[in-house]
DNA sequence: ACTGTATATTGACTGATGTCGATACCTTAG
DNA sequence: CTAAGGTATCGACATCAGTCAATATACAGT
C-alpha cells in the first residue's frame, strides 16, 4: 500500500519555536485545528474587506456605522462578520456612547501571517 | 443613520502595489473575493496538515501514498483536499509511474502571507 | 418615562463544504 | 492482454456558514 519508505514521512512532531510555521515541523492535529480556525476567519470576502477597511482607516479605528454601507450587506450580516473577526482576535472593539468602534489587532494579524513562514 | 462623517470612510480604491496587503488601501470586492479563496484553502485542519507535511518533508516532495495514513482520513478525502490545495496554487504535483508526488509552492505561500502585511 | 438611533441576537432558509463508499482511470508487472 | 495497485472522480449524506427580516438590547436626548 505504501511505497517502500526510506524517508521518514511523519516527523514525530516537536514543539515549534513560537507559532508553528510551515517551514518548521509538521503540525499536530490540534495545532492544525487552531490555525484553521484563524484562517477561516479570513476566508470570507466580506470579512477581508471589513478588516481591510478597519486596518487602513486613517484614524486607526472605525465606527461600525460606517462599515455597513460600503459593503452593501445588511446590518445584521455586518455585525455577524465583525463578531467572527473579534472572536478570531483579529479586531477588538469598544463601545463609546451609541457607537461601536473597531480597530485591528496587528499582533494577531502578524501571528497568523507567521504561520505561513 | 451614519455618524456625521468627517473622515473619508471608503477610500476610492487605488490599485495596490503588488499584492493588496492590509496596510495598503482598502480591498475592492474583487480583490477580497480572490484572497478569500486563497485563505479558504488554508481554513481546514486536514489541508493545513497536508501542506505542513509536504512543506517540511526533507526531500522537498512527498508521495500521495504517504499522506493518507498519517492523516487518518480516507484516500478519497485526502485526494480531494490535495486538489483544493493544488487549485489554490499552494502545491503542485506530477505523476511518476504509479505515484503522485506533491511539493509546496513557496512563492504562492509567500504571496498569501504578504496579503496580511 | 418615552422616543429615536445604533448594535447585537434570533430564527429560518439556502448554498457550500467535508466525508466516505463505490467505482472509474491510469500505469506497471507478469 | 490481463491483473494489480495507486489515484481521481462520482454520488450521497450530514454539517456548517452566509444571509436577511424581525426582534431585542443599550444608550442619549427630550
Amino acid at each position: 500500500m505504501a511505497r517502500t519508505q526510506i524517508i521518514p514521512t511523519s516527523s514525530p512532531v516537536a514543539s515549534i519555536g513560537c507559532c508553528g510555521g510551515l517551514s518548521a515541523t509538521a503540525l499536530t492535529a490540534e495545532q492544525a485545528e487552531s490555525m484553521a480556525h484563524a484562517f477561516a476567519a479570513l476566508a470570507d470576502p466580506v470579512r477581508l474587506r471589513l478588516l481591510s477597511l478597519i486596518a487602513t482607516s486613517s484614524a486607526g479605528e472605525v465606527c461600525a456605522c460606517d462599515l455597513v454601507e460600503p459593503l452593501g450587506k445588511s446590518q445584521p450580516t455586518v455585525s455577524h462578520h465583525l463578531k467572527v473577526l473579534r472572536e478570531a482576535g483579529l479586531v477588538e472593539s469598544d463601545k463609546r456612547g451609541i457607537w461601536m468602534w473597531y480597530r485591528a489587532v496587528p499582533s494577531r494579524v502578524a501571528e497568523v501571517r507567521a504561520a505561513l513562514a
